[in-house]
This record gives C-alpha cells, structure tokens and sequence, in this order.
DNA sequence: GCTTGTTAAAATATCAGACATTTAATAGAC
DNA sequence: GTCTATTAAATGTCTGATATTTTAACAAGC
C-alpha cells in the first residue's frame, strides 16, 4: 500500500497523524507490511520530517506501528492496539470503514462491561453524577423527534453513557468512557433512526436512569443489559 | 517541588521520561503545580533538549502533564491520568509509594471485573489458552515454597490473571491486562508471604482454573472474586 | 562449503542552533 | 481605569549535519 490513495491534508501533525491513523484503523496496510519511509511521507504531504516525527511517535504510542533504528517502520496487528488510548476513541469517531471485528469486540466489551458499571453506579452515584445523566437523558429525549439532529442525539447518548462510567467513582472504569463515542458513533451509519426504534432506546435508557436514582443496583445491571441489547440490533449484530 | 530531590540518570529519554513520571505518580508535584521548563530539565539532568521534549511528550500522551506554548507545563490531576496506557503500566510497576488511592481504585475495578472476565474466559478458552493458564499456575505453585522467590511467584501471578483476560478472546479486556502487573507487584511489598496465605491464594486459584476447564461460567466469576478477596486482605484494604 | 569478519547502504535517532508562535505580564496613552 | 503596544518567556518548529542501528552483500580464512 503506497500514499497515493490518502487524501491530502491540511496544515498540522495532528492532522496528519488522524489521517495515517485512521488509513490503518481500515486496513490501507497489513500487519507486518513495512510503513513508508519518513523522508517519503514528507514529501507526498509537503510536511517538514519534524511534523511526520511527531505524527508517527502518536501512532507508536498507540500501538499501530513499530520503529526501530535501522530497520524502518513496521505496520503492528490489532491485537497490539491500545484500543483504550484516548487518541484512538478520536481517531476512530467518525470512521465508517471501522473494521466489523473492531466493532463487535467493543460491543461485546460493553455488553459485558456495563452492566457491571451500571450496578456500580448505582451504589455510587451522588447528586452531581444525577444531574450529569439527567440532562443527557433530558437532551435524548428532545433530539429524539427531528432526523436531522441525530448526531446531536449521539452527543447526548455518548453523553449519557459516560456519566454512566463517571458515577461508578471509579478512575479505571471512568477511563474507559473514552471507549463509548467511537461505539455509539458507529450507531449513526448502521441503524435507520426509525421514530419507534428511538422511542424504544429512550425508554430503556430511561430504566437505567430510574435504577441508579433508585440505588438498586441490580435493576440498574439489567436495565443496562437491555439498553445494550437494543445497541445490538441498531448495529447489526443480531436481528 | 524542584528536580533537586530526583536520582540521577542514565542514559535516554526513556529512562528520563521514567523518573520523571516515577517522581509525577508518586506526588512529588500537586496537581495544578507548573512543571520545571524544558532547559532548566536538560541543564539539571545533562541532557539535550530533544532528550527532555521527547520525555515529555510521552508524560503528556499519557495525561501526567498538560503543556501549552507560552505558558508552560502543568501538572494534571488523577482524574485526568491515562491510567489504560501500558506505559503507565510499566512506570507504576515497582513503584513502592504508589498513592494508597490509586492502588484501591485498581483493585475495586479488578474486584468488579476480573468475575466477569473470567465467566467470558470459561465460555471463549481455548486449548492453547488453558495451556497459558496450567503453566501460569504450575510456575505459581513450584514458587510457592522459598521466600527468596517471590518476585518469581508475583510474574507467574501476573501471568495467570493475564492469560484468563486473554482467554476472555476480547480485545478490550485484552489491553486491561497491563494494569494487572502494578497491581500484583504491590502485593510483595503489602503482605508477608506466610507459607499459609500463599497456600490459600494458590487453592483458590486452581478454583478458578478448573472453572474455566470445565467451561463453567459462573463457577469462574465466584472463584475469581475469592480470588480477589485473598487479594485484598494480602493488599490491606480489607483485614 | 561454512563460518566469520568487513564493508556499505539505508533507515531511524539525535544533536544544535536559529527561528516562529503563543501566552502573560507590563508600561503607556488616552 | 481601560485599552493597547511592547516585551519577555515559554513551548513549538524547521533545517542540516551527525550518530546509531540494522540488514545485506561480499570477501577471507579454515
């Protein structure tokens, strides 16, 4: 895979660094394939070698390449990504080539996962953590009519989830927010945002909201389970 | 706080970028605190500044520092740490002062989700997976013995609990093993190693091993959590 | 033939110094 | 007093030279 598919970009090692992110978070390279070299990227973007150093250091610290002195730049299998890096949760928000095995295995990690968070917030969550999921849900509800504000119901969804993580007053768990915009994102292209099907979603989150206020921590579990089988069929996963 | 107080170093901005984030986990700055300037760390440690700027650009990917061109560096506060990153995995490792908060926060997120991943390990496991783990665990019980092996018996503790995330066949639980070595390293300092406790952590373990054997989800998540409840009282958070 | 050592090439890593940019504080004009 | 230049200080960037590491090719010696 050469350079020449990517498109151009605009000013920035952080751009730049998005954009060779992202090209391998789809596949433009296979594990094991040799990354171009430094020299090479700078000249196809017109960058200095500084900014195309300072883009591949991120995509070392992310897990996606290796480089050793001498050898080059090597392209690293998605077992080595550090999904849990901040910089990726960006890099992947708003892929729509994001790879379906990618996809799934972050769902089956919340399907797992939140349930647990769930119940943990319940029992944790204080008068602060209430208002954060209240005015998330309070946000869903009143994007949930127009079709066009749905990237603005997926901010509130996102929203509501990562309240969620921070109510469970855990530094681990509440690192793992990060995680949910990518996911929730993927919503926007896989379902059809049909008015009952947001409906549905709205009444499940609402349970999980009412479960954590009530402090029952095990309702708060199963009703995170069912807003989580709801993301299921919005996704494609099941049917 | 001033770099006075820091060991000398040897050689790379690796090991630099260590001490520094050794220096920054165990409080030596407050949070909010301006961080030493980049000249003022190269005179200090007779390094270059490419050396220091290279060190700090892995404290900031790892949410330790916050800088901005013209006003300096800052010290960022817990809250904001990427406490995910195997680097930061690897600066906590060994670190004895590690803050009493932080090593609770670990383990609360264990105690909620090692259960969990081990009822997904029971269901996914492999043969090549329940080879990692009787391996682990043989190597846990030949350690068990001598006094003077315990840092050996604390790699093969680490390897165990890593092979069942792995079993899990998660990505994302995947990553969630690199927290589990800080976390297993600070039992050789917090507990006394009586011939009895390691008995006792060994025995339950081996629950959770034929658990997964025996493809028994549930009987893996209550043998995980009395795992992790020796693992308190070995840690001093519960007496 | 096989090993070993030498050399050369290619790639990333580092250095040093000048320059650019951003930020905050300060002095002055009105 | 408030607003506006100016200045100082910090991080960010650029550039070219140099160092180090790795691989491969090739020759020497047994």
């Amino acid at each position: 895979m050469t350079l020449d598919a990517l498109p151009p970009h605009q000013g920035g090692a952080e751009q730049l660094a998005r954009l060779l992110a992202q090209a391998l978070l789809t596949g433009h390279w296979q594990p094991g394939d040799t990354f171009p070299r430094e020299l090479d990227i700078g000249k196809h973007f017109a960058v200095s070698r500084n900014q195309v150093r300072n883009a591949l250091t991120s995509l070392s610290a992310a897990g996606l390449l290796e480089r050793t002195a001498g050898r080059g730049t090597l392209v690293r299998e998605m077992g080595d990504w550090h999904l849990l890096d901040p910089l990726m949760s960006e890099w992947m928000t708003g892929l729509v080539n994001l790879d379906p095995q990618l996809v799934r295995a972050i769902y089956a990690f919340r399907f797992s996962a939140e349930p647990v968070v769930a119940g943990l917030a319940a029992q944790a969550a204080e008068a602060e953590d209430l208002e954060r999921l209240e005015r998330a849900f309070a946000g869903m509800k009143n994007t949930a009519g127009s079709v066009d504000a749905r990237a603005e119901h997926a901010e509130y969804d996102v929203a509501f989830h990562d309240a969620t993580y921070r109510a469970s007053h855990n530094l681990v768990w509440r690192q793992m927010g990060h995680l949910l915009r990518p996911s929730i994102m993927a919503l926007i292209h896989g379902s059809q945002h049909r008015t009952d099907t947001l409906d549905d979603s709205l009444a499940r989150h609402r349970q999980v909201l009412d479960a954590i206020r009530n402090r029952d921590a095990s309702a708060a579990e199963t009703a995170a389970r069912e807003v989580l089988r709801r993301t299921a069929i919005d996704l494609g996963i099941v049917s």
